[in-house]
Order: structure tokens, then sequence, then C-alpha cells
DNA sequence: TAGATTGTTAATCGATTAACAATC
DNA sequence: TAGATTGTTAATCGATTAACAATC
């Protein structure tokens, strides 16, 4: 808010939610303050770059005592916009749509999916979750009305550009895209790819690899 | 095989699959033969960067003529060792497990879950996705038998780390941990952390930014 | 004051990008 | 041969790590 935003790179920012964790974890032990050593312990890390990416974030700490943990939890929230809530559109309602509907672990960020959409007769107007399974014509007229800014894509690979165009359309201004496919989007919208497929080939290639050492 | 095996980046590493997937595109229009340039140009990506990510996979090209297309994913997928199929056990019925259990997107790695363990009566017995849910106390025992070296974390938080360890006990060589959290394990054992958490930071962090911008 | 820890600047390291030579 | 594309070495860029000054 006062401290000009600096562009924080992306590495340092996707391990916010870990600082988050771990000061929250803290806190609840009842401790007020904590080092960066502290902290990057607990990942086996360096703590300068604990600090630096506190910096990032625009926290400040203390000489001498450390960073205050509950302020510094507030900080990261403020700094990931996980103060402000967040309604998301779902589209998908398959197993992973489900499992998405359904996951607990979005609410720190303030993420809650209101509703589902799909394209088969048979999944609409039942409900996923606890949340209803709407015709996927019906997004933009509900997504222009209740302001919905996140879309989330949970569709098979081949429909995922469709999806994201449509979303395009009816306003979304930020795509979370779980088909194992990048999505060409115009430029200033927000896409963030949680294709799982590149975390697999990592798993196995390195299992491959140490294979292939014990091998020799 | 022939070649050393030197380190290549993880970032690199990452990337094989998209270019893997390109690849059988380009393959299923019946091209036999494929560029850098063009390869690069679907994600507008640098043709250096795919040159050099292809060479450390240990791929070959002709100059002139470009990558063979067919061969070059035989390579890829040789290179992450997709071409072993891989047996894997799951670990967490919930609905997370579910989703992982009934993903199809899993084939081309060689990947399949056989069976899934979870501690709730209620589930024990059933089947998800096809695939029998059985008691997580025979996990070791089977995983044993059976040969089995992937464990697949979907079990909440606060029991990640117990169920690393038992999976370990277990012989499991290679774990996929969808838990957010971050696990302690000995030195050789290959982790892969497929927490959702980072890529929501970023989403929303990138959000927020850009609302702050539009405001001034 | 002394000492621990932050804040910040400098050095290192690695990955990406550019340049150019080799080749079919 | 000429030209397109690979293969490879060099330059750039950015992120991580180290060093040290500032501060309570």
């Amino acid at each position: 808010m006062d401290k000009p935003l600096r562009m924080i790179a992306e590495a340092s920012l996707r391990r916010m939610p870990s600082y988050w964790r771990v000061l929250d974890e803290i806190g609840n032990n009842g401790q007020e303050f904590v080092s960066c050593t502290e902290i990057a312990d607990r990942f086996h890390q360096d703590p300068t770059q604990v600090r630096k990416d506190l910096e990032g974030a625009g926290c400040e700490g203390r000489p001498r005592v450390g960073f205050a943990v509950n302020e510094t939890k507030r900080c990261i929230a403020e700094f990931l916009g996980w103060n402000n809530t967040h309604d998301a559109f779902l589209v998908g309602a398959g197993n992973l749509g489900a499992a998405l509907a359904g996951y607990e672990g979005f609410q720190p960020a303030g993420l809650t999916i209101v509703a589902v959409f799909d394209n088969n007769p048979e999944k609409i107007g039942a409900k996923l979750a606890g949340k209803p399974v709407l015709r996927v014509e019906r997004f933009r007229n509900l997504a222009q009305r209740m302001h919905v800014q996140i879309g989330i894509i949970a569709v098979p690979a081949h429909a995922a550009q469709e999806t994201a165009d449509m979303m395009l359309e009816s306003g979304i201004k930020a795509i979370w895209n779980f088909a194992p496919r990048k999505l060409s989007s115009p430029e200033g919208v927000v896409v963030e790819n949680a294709d799982l497929t590149p975390s697999l080939a990592s798993l196995s290639a390195k299992l491959r690899m140490k294979r292939d050492q014990e091998v020799e």
C-alpha cells in the first residue's frame, strides 16, 4: 500500500503459502515472534531467502527480535490477495471437478467455488459437493450478474480452449486451468496452469535416473 | 543409455510433457519432421530453448530437416521413464483420491493406480473408479509382494508425514505428495510435491496486482 | 554495552537467450 | 551450391547465496 509494488519473482511468490502455514503453526503454539532462521529450518532452506521473500511481500521484522507471527501472517495474506474473498465458477463436473468443488484447502486463500457448470444433461440439476451443477450456457449471464472474476477449468484437454474463450467473453479476469494444455489468451488476463503432467514427469524421470544409477 | 546421464535442469524436465503432446498432435496430422521453431511457436517460446531441452533429453535432429516426430516422441518418453509402466498405490479415498484414481491423463506416462488405501471403515471394501479400497494396514505387505515403487499421498495435511513414513518403511521409492505440507524424507528418496497452494497463490496475487494497477 | 537478528548490497550460480559454426 | 536448421559456445539475465552494515 505505502510501498511501490515491485515485481516479485514467481518462485518467491510460490513459496509464500509455506511461510504462511509455518507461521500459522508457530502461532498456534503461542509463540509471538520468529526468526527467519527458524522458518528456514523447517524446509531446510536458506534463511536469507526467507528474509528476501518476506521483504518482497512488504513484511517487516525487528532486529534482534524477529518477525511478529500474527502481523506477518496478515502481511502475507494481504500480499497474496487472500484477505479479499473470491467467488469462482468451475467448469467441468467430472472426477477432478468434484475434487476441486469439495476441497477445503482453498479456504485460507478466500477462494469459494459458488457454482459448477457442465454440458452433460445427466449432471445438470444435481449437486456436486453441495454446489449446484448448471448448464454451461448459463455461465456468461451469471458471471456478469455476480461479478465473478475467477474461472476454473476442469474439462478434458480438447475442450479447454473453447472453455477459456467462453470465460473471457464472460468477463472472467483470471483462469485456473487444470486441463493438460497451454491456453492462448489475450495480454492482461491472468492464466495459471495447474496441469499435473510436469509434476509427474519430474517424478518418473527422477525415478528412472535413480534406477539407472543403481544399475551402474 | 549410451550417453552419460547429465543432470538436466528441473525446469527443462517439466517442459518435456508439452513437447511430447505437441509432437503427438503433429504426428497425428501425418507430419514426419518438425523444426524447433515450429514447436516453440505453439507456446510462444524460444526455439533455442526447445533445442537445448531436446538435446538434454538425448534427442537428435537433422540439420535442414528438423526432428523426426515419432523418433523424438519415443526419445522423450524414454527419457521421462514413460516406456516402463509403473504401478502405484494411492493412500486417501477422499475427493482428491477419487479424482486421481479416475484420471486418465496419466496413461501416456505409464502410471497405473492399482489399489487405493484408506482407514475409514465405511470406504474399505468399496471401489473407487474401479479400484479396490483396502485397509491402510495392508499397504506394506502388498507393496512388498507386488514390488510397487510409487506411493501417492492424498490424505489431509496432518496425516501426510506419517503416511510418507509408512510408505518408506514399505519400500516405496518415490512419493507423489498432494497434501499441502513439505515432507521430510531420507536422502535418495524421490519426493515430488503436487500441492496446489503455490499455484493458487500465484493466481490470486497476480489478480490482486492487476486490480491495484487498475486503481492507480 | 554486547549480541542477535534484520536489512541491504555484492558475489555467485544457473538458466535462458543470442551468436555463429557445422551439416545435410 | 545455397539455404535452412541443427549443434554448440558465448553473453545475458535473473535468482540464490554470501557478506556485512544497521539496529534494537
